[in-house]
DNA sequence: CTAAAACCTGCAGTTGCTGGAGCTTCAAGC
DNA sequence: GCTTGAAGCTCCAGCAACTGCAGGTTTTAG
């Protein structure tokens, strides 16, 4: 049995943001309107609850509203458009790919210092060479690369 | 052999970002100013080109310009600070492990879709569900669980 | 020595929230 | 069934992190 009075503040406890939040994701219709009691309040079930943390999740993982907002149309595409539906999957698994890989080597980096850390000193930081050097960029600017402008010719 | 004359639309080429988007972060202390022409246009180097493109990976990846600011840090906290830049770090580590779990959830489900689409469409779209679900939150507010408070059970 | 391309400053607009004012509704206790 | 305080409502202003534009200056390729 699906909870279907969940009142706005306990949602926006449950997955851990604002209340406001909330009320701004249904306000640009990235979330669907929810029932209202006699007095016009808010009351939530559990799908609006499985989408609204789907939503704060991607946005903690560096997705635009407008990834989020595809992803959830993922879900309703299936099933009617699967050949768009695949179009998004199929994008959104290579930026998901690039952002692990990424966050792998960073990961590697931070380790490798606070294994160092303990009490002796490392000579150098490499936190930031990390991230910054490799070729994984999530977007999709013509190339990253800098020896081919540099010093050699524009 | 350093660069040391790099303009800025070069510098933002190189990177992906707005020309716009580095005098911003010059102007709010995130990237140190760089040189200046008798004309006073932007110089940069090799450095400003190598903790840009970590800011920007970074913003991708989800941290705050406040996340950043701190890693950045490491890179200058090692040898002097050792201790503050070992709580830093495992801060960010725990926050980095997170993250590639969701991702690595997410990726699984992507795939998965993408494995069934070709052209035997699938009953269900599992993308929303597996974010949603699991309690790897990044943030730290109480507990995501819903149990607690509801009824019980979706 | 031009003239287009790139740069400069300053400021307004956008996205994605967040907070406050002023008022209404809900629900727990009497 | 009435009170009363927490929680909700709308509207609007502000903040973070950019992005774009206007109006003028500098650089650089030809």
């Amino acid at each position: 049995m699906a909870q279907l009075s969940i009142p706005i503040g306990k949602l926006a406890h449950s997955v851990g943001c604002k209340v406001q939040t909330i009320r701004y994701y249904e306000q640009i219709g990235l979330l669907p309107p929810p029932m209202r009691t006699a007095g016009a309040q808010r009351r939530y079930g559990e799908v609006h609850r499985q989408k609204l943390s789907f939503v704060r999740h991607a946005r903690e993982l560096g997705f635009s509203l407008a990834d989020v907002r595809e992803l959830l149309a993922l879900a309703d595409k299936v099933n009617s458009d699967c050949g768009q539906a695949d179009e998004i999957a199929r994008r959104q698994l290579e930026a998901v790919r690039r952002r692990i890989m990424m966050l792998g080597s960073l990961r590697t980096e931070l380790e490798r210092m606070l294994a160092h850390g303990r009490g002796k000193r490392i000579r150098e930081c490499r936190v930031i060479a990390t991230l910054a050097d490799h070729g994984l960029c999530i977007g999709d600017h013509p190339h990253g690369s800098h020896e081919e402008d540099y010093p050699l010719l524009p």
